[in-house]
RNA sequence: GGGCGUUUAGCUCAGUUGGUUUAGAGCAUCUGCUUUACACGCAGAGGGUCGGGGGUUCAAGUCCCUCAACGCCCA
């Protein structure tokens, strides 16, 4: 074995024998625990926010399933709509083809060669990292099972009312040519400007009312002016008409709440077909929208000469043209908010359109009540408001995109009811299939009716809202349905509450009348060094697989757990993974060290010598207790709801290296590696004591360690002789098979103070280790004497010591360095080292520190407040620390004196 | 404008219901070490009064109010 451990040898080949083994696929007679994975993009690449995401899923997939739990872990890739298509037109563009060129079908079989080309490179990165996903089970949102539940899905809600077709004001992105949720569009502050432009009255054209706008190229849209009624300004001219400057048409002067006397002049255009705020406006008078704008964000007939022109284009001719014309009253600089396309940055044009929608309202109120009564849980619980605020509005979700890479809308128009064309008054049928559809026209319309499926497509997120019950085989009734639904943990980013989880969770009370898992994870996102988010144009990323190569994937893992605290944002560099591989290494050198010497104590632990409580050595006394309290805090650490996976990992580290590593295997290295041929019988069964001792607690530890490191921990069970596989062996439960106890751990503990104390004088004097030193400890009492006595050697074991005595009340040796320990002093002779005046200095620095403390307690207990409020035991604490404290002053004192 | 989060050692962060250390860890710094598992290591040391102000309490990094800075989400 090399000192340095080499990830890169064994994690391939152990990820190989897991699968060969079958050993991610849902196994005994256990209770189910389910995971779905948030589906990647098909065509994505990881990055860390995967990295983490995907880490944790594991973490908790290789937990339950050592605990008995009969686990899935359901894999599966999106088909992205948007992303994807414009990746795959980003491409073909490059070629100079437009996907027009292509014609829908030859386009979207391009997407699918895409797909065939790059929808395996996610998941292999997926399996670099470690996770234990059923790969077996591996979905895709548009397969033929996916679509099927889709469909149903569609059918029955229009069944019940809830999709219906309708003319709605709507996010269109002109670029991508296709309309948009509202979650969908980001809102930026830009810079523009705000014009005042004067509209002549129609009865007195040398009249005029002066509109504000930050948008003069919608003006041929406009079907009213708006002022406040409370305006005195503008009271008189409510019910007039004014013309439209450039066009013959007259519009009414109205009053609605909508414009606000105190922004610009107080009067504003109203443009239902182009602006949220107006499309209310105009509905509440009744007012005919008129749509002024192009598909392609030109503007239409109704612009007169700027016809054709862009909306950016049109917007600078018309402002100088009204300007020459003397009707532009003034501009000003003002920062407005602008809508962009979160996918291709476009500016999102409200546009008034035939849609598809789904009527939010009955969905969301069981969705809002599951997780209020807490049948579904947000750990952190901060997000439940998030998830609230957004699905209480019960806004209307538009599901229909003008896209071809997508779930086609299973409804059909039956053109031959309106001369063979598609019209706005065309009807249609909602059905699961062709055949039902013509099966259904038939019925309404006669044999003869003509139909042509709707083109448009369904938003990504309508498909992935079925995840955790499409991809268990609904609708059908399978028994992986029935076993794994509904799931338990969700886990996933903050930034898809809204496309994401609520829809899953309406989706599945809808469905299968259960939320399908009760508690949802939000982890933190991974930031750069300087505190930004990571992302392609910035170039900031770090790329998990190069970490992986570099440092070793449970390396890598492992530090992400480490930073893992309650949904906090991580502040993320390379050197963050020198703690994992460090970690890694740690550990292997323990093994390579002390494998030579476990036979006999390799293989099943049936083989060992029995852990015979009251003959143990201290120290293992000590670690099996120590190992029983860390299995307590790992395995309630990461049981749902609490997942604190920080702690958890935080806690191993600890063991591992403080008390595994630097206390435990320390004392006991000196009998482990006693060597066979020359070592006394007593030595001997010594040995084969310790090393049942150390194999008991590795074995246990590389089992709480495997949900974090997978690969090199099954790589030590294999090193120790073990056939079982580790990743489904046996999680380890605490208070069983140990003979630690509560004595040993304080015993040992005083003892490791002792050592403190040592070291500490010893690194004051700046002694090399190799220089032996006796040191004497002196015992207030008998009985500690007589409980310190056997341990001696724990002392001597860590550190270099020549004579070492234990005794009651000795007197301080000459020349000698004196430390304290809770219930003794020690003292080291250091003839001919030892400098009084620095002793002088150590001395009296510990001592100020002390009676500080004791003044301060002292303040406290004679405070009557204090010990009559306090609980009993507080104020009893309280006394004893003065006690000890004010013991400390003296024996301080007392070592000051003698040095005179 | 509304909501949420953060502010603790030079840096990155822990600190679960207010009282067991005299506020911890990792990195960095300083001192010493080829102590035959590990220099991706070992031993030791220095360094913070917990963003500012106010309050509740016998007791506050921990609860309340307020101000400030930074970040995220929504409008």
């Amino acid at each position: 074995m090399d000192s340095r451990y080499s990830p890169q040898d064994i994690e391939e080949k152990w990820y190989r024998v897991w699968r060969e083994a079958g050993a991610f696929k849902p196994q005994g007679p256990g209770k189910p625990f389910t995971i779905v994975i948030p589906p990647p993009n098909v065509t994505g690449a990881l990055h860390m926010g995967h990295a983490l995401n995907n880490t944790l899923q594991d973490v908790l997939i290789r937990f339950k399933r050592l605990q008995g739990y009969r686990t899935l872990w359901q894999p599966g890739t999106d088909h992205a709509g948007i992303a994807t298509q414009s990746v795959v037109e980003k491409q073909l563009a490059k070629e100079g083809v437009k996907r027009q060129d292509l014609g829908r079908e030859k386009f979207v079989a391009k997407v699918w060669e895409w797909k065939t080309e790059y929808g395996d490179r996610i998941v292999n990165q997926l399996m670099r990292l470690g996770s234990s996903c059923d790969w077996s089970r591996l979905r895709f949102t548009m397969d033929e099972g996916l679509s099927k539940a889709v469909r149903e899905v569609f059918v029955r809600l229009h069944e019940e009312g809830l999709i219906y077709r309708g003319t709605r004001l709507i996010n269109w992105d002109p670029k991508l040519q296709t309309a948009l949720a509202d979650e969908e569009v980001d809102s930026k502050e830009t810079k523009g400007h705000f014009w005042s432009i004067r509209y002549p009255l129609a009865d007195n054209p040398s009249e005029t009312i002066t509109v504000s706008t930050t948008r003069p190229e919608t003006m041929f849209g406009d079907v009213a002016v708006a002022v406040n009624g409370e305006d005195e300004r503008y009271k008189h001219l409510i019910g007039k008409q004014v013309r439209i400057p450039g066009t013959d048409r007259t519009i009414p002067i109205i009053a609605d709440e909508h414009a606000d006397p105190t922004k610009g002049t107080g009067a504003v255009k109203i443009t239902p077909a182009h602006d949220f705020n107006d499309y209310e406006v105009g509905k509440r008078h009744n007012l005919t929208p008129i749509i002024a704008m192009n598909l392609d964000a030109t503007l239409n007939h109704q612009a007169g000469k700027y016809q054709g022109m862009n909306r950016f284009v049109a917007r600078k001719a018309i402002v100088a043209d009204l300007e020459a014309a003397g009707l532009l009253a003034g501009v000003e600089d003002r920062v407005i908010p602008i809508p962009y396309c979160y996918r291709s940055e476009e500016v999102v044009e409200p546009y008034l359109l035939d849609q598809w929608f789904v009527n939010m309202k009955p969905l969301a109120v069981p969705a809002l009540e599951a997780v209020e009564q807490g049948r579904t849980r947000f750990v952190p619980a901060r997000y439940t408001k998030t998830y609230r605020d957004w699905l209480e509005p019960f806004k209307d979700w538009c599901i229909s995109r003008q896209l071809w890479w997508g779930h086609q809308i299973p409804a059909w128009y039956v053109v031959s009811e309106t001369d063979g064309k598609r019209r706005q008054d065309t009807p249609f049928v909602v059905a699961r299939s062709v055949e039902d559809a013509k099966a259904e026209a038939a019925k309404k319309y006669g044999p003869d009716a003509v139909l042509v499926q709707e083109e448009d497509v369904l938003d990504t997120w309508f498909s992935s809202a079925l995840w955790p019950f499409s991809t268990l085989g609904w609708p059908d009734k399978t028994p992986e349905l029935a076993t794994h639904y509904p799931t338990d943990v969700l886990v996933t980013d903050r930034g898809i509450i809204y496309f994401w989880v609520a829809r899953m969770i309406f989706s599945g009370l809808e469905f299968l009348d259960k939320e399908p898992f009760h508690t949802v994870y939000i982890h933190g996102t991974i930031l750069d060094e300087k505190g930004q988010r990571m992302s392609k144009s910035k170039g900031n990323g770090i790329d998990p697989i190069e970490m992986i190569e570099k440092y070793g994937a449970d390396a890598m893992r492992f530090a992400l757990m480490i930073l893992t605290t309650e949904g906090q944002d991580i502040k993320l560099s390379p050197v963050k993974f020198e703690t994992g591989r460090n970690f890694a290494n740690k550990l292997w050198n323990a093994v390579r060290f002390v494998l030579p010497h476990l036979e006999g104590a390799l293989g099943d632990p049936g083989n060992r010598e029995p852990l015979r409580g009251g003959e143990l050595h201290l120290a293992d006394r000590w670690i099996l207790a120590r190992l029983d309290e860390t299995i307590k805090t790992v395995t309630e650490s990461l049981e749902p709801p609490t997942l604190r996976f920080s702690e958890a990992a935080q806690a191993l580290y600890r063991f591992t290296w403080d008390d595994f590593c630097s206390s435990y295997l320390e004392i006991r290295k000196k009998v482990i590696t006693a060597d066979a041929a020359t070592a006394t019988p007593e030595a001997l069964a010594a040995k084969k004591q310790a090393v049942s001792v150390f194999a008991t607690v590795l074995e246990k530890l590389i089992t709480l360690l495997h949900p974090f490191m997978p690969f090199i921990t099954e790589e030590i069970r294999q090193a120790l002789g073990k056939e079982e596989l580790l990743i489904t062996s046996k999680w380890p439960e605490a208070g069983k098979g140990s003979h630690g106890d509560a004595e040993a751990k304080a015993t040992m503990e005083l003892l490791l103070k002792m050592v403190d104390t040592i070291r500490a004088i010893r690194g004051d004097y700046t002694l090399p280790p190799s220089q032996a030193t006796d040191v004497r400890i002196s015992c207030d009492s008998p009985d500690l004497l007589k409980r310190l006595q056997p341990h001696a050697d724990v002392i001597s074991s860590l550190e270099k010591v020549g004579t070492l005595v234990i005794e009651t009340n000795a007197a301080k040796p000459a020349f000698s360095a004196a430390g304290l320990f809770p219930g003794g002093r020690i003292f080291i002779p250091l003839e001919g080292i030892l400098d009084p005046a620095q002793e002088k200095v150590r001395l009296t620095k510990e001592l100020g520190k002390a009676e500080s403390f004791a003044a301060a307690q002292e303040k406290k207990l004679s405070n009557d407040a204090f010990v009559k409020s306090a609980p009993a035991d507080v104020v009893d604490g309280e006394r004893t620390k003065l006690q000890s404290q004010k013991d400390k002053v003296e024996k301080l004192k007392a070592a000051l004196a003698d040095l005179g």
